[in-house]
Parts: C-alpha cells; structure tokens; sequence
DNA sequence: CCCCCTATTGACCCAAAGGACAACTGCCTT
DNA sequence: AAGGCAGTTGTCCTTTGGGTCAATAGGGGG
C-alpha cells in the first residue's frame, strides 16, 4: 500500500489533455513545489502534476526548499508538503514560512495519520491536509485551491503594496489630517482640533488626495478602510493610519 | 484511559476560584453546550466548565441538542461536541448549523483519532479539534477561544443587523443613488447616469444621509464597505448593495 | 374620490470644498 | 549663505453640497 505513494481510483483510458481543460487556471503558469524524501512520492506527484499542466519543482527536504532559486516572479503558486520529513519537518517549515512573512499555500500530505499534527496545520492556515495514499482528484482539487488563494493574495498584495507606498509619501502632518479628513470632520473642526486654521488644512487636504492619487472623498475613505484593515485584526483604521 | 475521560496533567493544589481570574470573559455569562453520548464525559466536563465558572448545559445527542430552548440571548456562547454519536455526528451536526445559519463556534472532542474528520471539521471552521483523553488546559483554551469568536461575531451581527435595516429603508431609487454616491461620483454626474436633474439628487441623497443614519459621506462609505463585503465574499460593493 | 408614497423639479440661500496666487517661517542639507 | 521641504496663513473666486419652501405627477390602497 505504499508503491506509488499516489493512487488513481478514477484511472480511465482519459489522455491527460481531457483533463487539463478543468484546471480554471492556464496551464504552465501555475508552480507546485513537492517537499518530500521520499523519492517515489516526488516522481509520482510530479508527473501527475505535469500531466495537468503545472510547472513542478520537486525538493527533498525543507532546507533544499528554502535554498530555491527564486526567480519565480508572480505566478500562482503552491507547496504539496510531507508532514514527517528528516530535519526539519513539514509544520516547521510551515511555521517558520508564515514567520517569514512568505505566505505560500500549504497542502500537506502524510503517510501517519496524526490528528494534532492535522489540526495544528489547518489552524495555522494550510489548504488542506491529506492522507497517503493520497486520491488523484482530492490532491489536484486542493492544489487548484492553493493556486486559487495564491492568485487572490497576490492581487491582494500588488493594491495593499501600492497604498503603502502612496501613505508613505504623506508627511507626518499630512498624515493626521488623513486621519481626521476620513473620519468626515469637516476642514474647520480638523482645524479646531489640530490647532491650526481652515485654510491650512485647505492645503493639507488637496496634497493629500493629490499624493493619495484619489478622486475622490469616498475613494480616500475607501483607501482608508483598506490601509486599516489590513495592518491588523482590530478596529479603528483611522488611528491605525495615524499610528 | 478512558476512565475519566478529561485528564488533568497539571492537577496542583490551587482551588477552583485561583482558575477563574484567568478567564478573560465575565464567568456566568457565558454559556458552553456539551453534545456527547458518553455519561462520563459529560459528567467530567460539566464539572470542569462550571468550576471555572461557566454555565453549562449538556445533551446526550445532536437532536436534543437542536431541541434545546432558545431563550439564551446575547450571552457569548460555545459548542464542545463529540464527532462520533449514535445517530446524528458530530460533523453532521456541524454542517447542518452551519447551513441553518447558525453559526455557533464548536470545539471537538473525540475518542478516534481521525485525520480526515479532523481536517474536514476544521475546513468548516472548527475553532479546535480535540482527542480524547482532553487535556484540560486545552479544552478550556479552546473554549475560551470559541467564546472570544462569539463575542466578535455578535458584534459585527449587531452592527450588521442595524446597517441592513437603514439599508431597508431606501427606496429603490434612493439605493441607486447610494451606490453611485460611495462611489465618489458628484451630484451632477449621477443625475447624468440617471437621466435626471441635479436637485433631484441632492433630494435623494438628503433621504439617504438621514434614514441611513450618516453624518457624512466619509461614514456613509463606510457603511456601504461594510455592507458590500458582508454579503459575500466578493468585491464590487457598489454593485451588491444595488442588487 | 382622496390620501400617501415616490420621484421629480424649481428658485433662493448659505456653508463647505477646492483651485490660483502669493508669502512667511523654521529646519536641514549642500 | 543658498535652496528645498514642511507647515502656515491670506485673499479671491468657482463649484458643490445641502437646507427651505413650494409644486407637479403617477401608482396604489382605503
């Protein structure tokens, strides 16, 4: 129950094309590493991956996974993980990727079935996390799904990275008075409160939708909402922005 | 090991009460439901719960459990439930809550270790999947946790309940006016889209302002990025809240 | 038939936002 | 010392937003 490590109950006379056109994602564009030590395992996803159109990268331990080149620019991607690997094993590498700041999605795979080691890994945000001998259609299923929330965070990432960068062409002034201008005070309150006049916040104001790139009150508010949001879990995007 | 079912690892001499402090929500505010078929582990974790000062109600199966009495309110609530019962399971139980919309949070407790429950309970959005025999600092860390969340969702549930009521208010036309002015567009532009007069808009949006209850179009934004992105999990929040 | 709601429009007026032009101050770097 | 940037403030003028009072028109329900 171990010689292929990957078993295709749905094996059918299908040339692999057939199944290539229900990949929502182009074929080719999209890359899944396999971290795995076990040889057999990494040859048989990664010709099953192949055959569905993905660029594969096959690794044999987490530390030749973290030495990757990388020169992958934005294409989708994602890790099909061995959970017990010699060194470090799959959850370490997990957690110290999320440490990390590189948010890659995670499918785990296991030969020993291990309810806290399955729990642990979805708590910390893995896809999914399947058993071996692993199904065909659930593995390339929960890929697609990895690639899928990969696509989104990245499209995700190219509008917060763009905001961050427009805030931190605000001056520290500027700044408060974003704050303030977001919250629907009026030019004249902001004013009172800043202990400055009208006029100067006037001015503040339109070098702040200026350098904000925005149209718009509701757009500002809008970028506000996000700049907030997504610094933390909490509340309060106004005084976050302000920090 | 299946004697007391809830192990205590770090069973000391301090009394109950010298646990309570350590709870962050008000103890005998909150309510935590224990479904299992098993006497003893009711038994067991009934003792626990209330020792720490939570109110705990028990269920030998998901139906009594469903036939509760529904007349707990607002006070923050938690699921601790046994994934394999005669009857209706655990994950049946689960889904079948969700589905209903309610969505109260569950911890897991269970005898077999099974990866595959495990996952697909967490999938679903289980704060914690447990194996029996508990350990109680997890079970209560859990559960806290579970009430955490719960306060979090009444939360955003009041505000959201309070937001689609003003919403209900508007008159169709009034919404389609909404929808353009969080967009950031002017009077006149709007009028233009909807092949009427400025004045009329500046009417419908003076409705607008006062049965959604706005200060200002900062606020009023905020409200539509609210209500946009509850709905579902898409974007174009402009769009939704036209339906 | 009358009343109410929704949608519409008009004139008039005031407050607020925002652009154009100009100027002054303090701090820092070259 | 000179130049640049951030922060200020002023005046003048235009565009928008918003409120008041008033009026019209169509669709329903009582």
């Amino acid at each position: 129950m171990r010689m292929s490590a990957v078993r295709s109950e749905t094996r059918t006379a299908a040339p692999a094309p057939a199944r290539m056109v229900e990949r929502p994602h182009p074929p080719g564009t999209c890359t899944v590493f396999v971290v795995d030590d076990d040889p057999s395992v990494r040859k048989s996803l990664d010709r099953l991956l192949r055959s569905v159109g993905y660029q594969v990268q096959t690794y044999d331990s987490a530390r030749a996974f973290l030495g990757r080149p990388q020169l992958a620019g934005d294409t989708p991607q994602c890790l099909i993980l061995d959970v017990r690997m010699p060194g470090v094993s799959g959850l370490d590498l997990q957690t110290s990727l999320r440490n990390s700041g590189a948010r890659i999605p995670i499918v785990f795979s296991t030969g020993f079935g291990d309810v806290t080691s399955s729990v642990r890994a979805m708590k910390v945000g893995a896809v999914d996390f399947l058993t071996k001998p692993i199904d065909e259609r659930e593995l390339l299923s929960a890929v697609d799904r990895g690639l899928s929330i990969d696509v989104e965070c990245r499209k995700v990432d190219v509008v917060m990275t763009s905001l961050k960068e427009r805030l931190g062409r605000l001056t520290p002034r500027e700044r408060q008075v974003f704050a303030l201008v977001v919250t629907g005070l009026l030019n004249k309150q902001i004013a009172g409160r800043l202990g400055t006049c009208e006029r100067t916040i006037k001015v503040h104001r339109a070098r702040i939708m200026k350098k904000m790139e925005a149209g718009s009150v509701a757009e500002l508010v809008r970028m506000a909402v996000q700049l907030g949001s997504s610094v933390d879990g909490s509340e309060a995007p106004a005084e976050v922005v302000v920090r």
